[in-house]
DNA sequence: TTGCCTGATGACTGACTGGTCAGTATTGTA
DNA sequence: TACAATACTGACCAGTCAGTCATCAGGCAA
């Protein structure tokens, strides 16, 4: 998951299977997957270092190898977790065409939020925040203003193009920053999921959409 | 904060401040009040019993008289703040005009997820749910799912009304709970809220109002 | 006043676990 | 082969805290 580098692949293959001297960033990756895995399940405190531990197939004092301490280990899986599903998202080509644009970017937004992943993160923050209050910070700039800009920079352009229009256009990231996001978070809950329909992924984001346009209409109605 | 009844405060007047013979209903919500502040202020985990006893001015041992573990409070502590709260809720009037209705019911909800002891039950329970599974689902079914059925119900009476038209109408509820919940939980974030300026919780609602009402015209621009 | 009843107490216990470190296994080098 | 270097191990320790229970004291009936 945090996607192993071909190099350390390419290590693991030349050295043999033994249980010494595997390359520390090799090492590294295996306990933060296995925090991933763990902490998804359990939670920060129910947690315990020596499942983490198991999972990556080392011992608990291995870990202290890594990580100065559990709460570390915690943070910095959550920060790697994030910027390394960033940096993937940022590699992404834009184009000339402000509308098509506007539209690949909102489903890359909507495919990030409604992996699996993301929610775990997000449980797992906002259920710390008292604890470790900076991690909040670090999700906001790192995740919500971010995709707010270039949702609110793709907008823009596309009011240029006459694709949307209307007075709420201007400052209309934070909506559709809120739509998808609240979807994507309703969707983790299968009650609501079963109720009010939202098993359909792509469904719920055409809906979202038509919506936005529907609140950017171009023309508007009363111009008398 | 739970609300203690009348009859409580009289009795505790009418009883001097020994330490016996408090009405076990009175026990009860001075503890679940020290629960909800501790619990707020360090979550469940990094909560002691002790701290609650001390917070509600009882012995640790007391808590024990009344519930029967840690988990047993806090399920319940959240049970009844959030089962109070909607009873209040309930008791609101409603009115024939369907359009000063819809405002009512609005406000009434912004001003629920706006006022801090929601987004602390948020975090809480958010945090807990891979413990506590069964809780998410109580938060979806009297929370979400109750609120989205109210605001549908409320909308349809718009329709009727000509307040609201358009192909979105009929199932529009869910959006506007997105776009309300999601708006409240980003101004529980200093950082967020700072940034795109959603300090005045008035504004914010009249925002999100426009745009729901801008969705939502009665009449199609592209009638044709 | 006496003595029982019962709610309340808080010192205590035992299980649990984060973190340590002396020791072990493996690799590299001479 | 001998020795050095070091990644790794896991038994252990010390601190923590949920939950228990012997004891206490206020209330009340006789």
């Amino acid at each position: 998951m945090t996607g192993e580098s071909v190099a350390n692949h390419v290590l693991a293959v030349l050295r043999p299977e033994g249980r010494h001297r595997r390359p520390a960033e090799e090492r590294e990756a295996q306990i933060i997957d296995a925090a991933f895995t763990a902490f998804a399940a359990h939670g920060l405190d129910e947690t315990r270092l020596e499942d983490i531990a198991r999972l990556a197939g080392v011992a608990k004092g291995t870990i202290y190898l890594y990580f100065p301490n559990k709460e570390a280990l915690f943070r910095e899986m959550i920060r790697r977790t994030v910027i390394v599903r960033l940096d993937e998202l940022e590699s992404e080509p834009r184009h000339a065409d402000a509308s098509a644009d506007f539209e690949r970017l909102v489903r890359r937004y909507w495919a990030y939020v409604t992996e699996p992943q993301f929610v775990v993160i997000y449980r797992l923050v906002t259920g710390v925040l008292p604890r470790l209050p900076e991690l909040s910070q670090f999700f906001a700039e790192r995740i919500s203003l971010r995709w707010q800009r270039l949702l609110q920079g793709s907008i823009d352009a596309c009011v240029r193009d006459g694709v949307f229009g209307g007075p709420l256009a201007a400052d209309s990231a934070h909506m559709l920053h809120a739509l998808l996001m609240q979807h994507a978070l309703m969707r983790a809950n299968p009650t609501v999921c079963l109720a009010i329909g939202l098993d359909d992924a792509d469904a719920v984001l055409e809906q979202v959409l038509r919506f936005f346009h529907a609140a950017l209409q171009p023309v508007p109605t009363s111009s008398a």
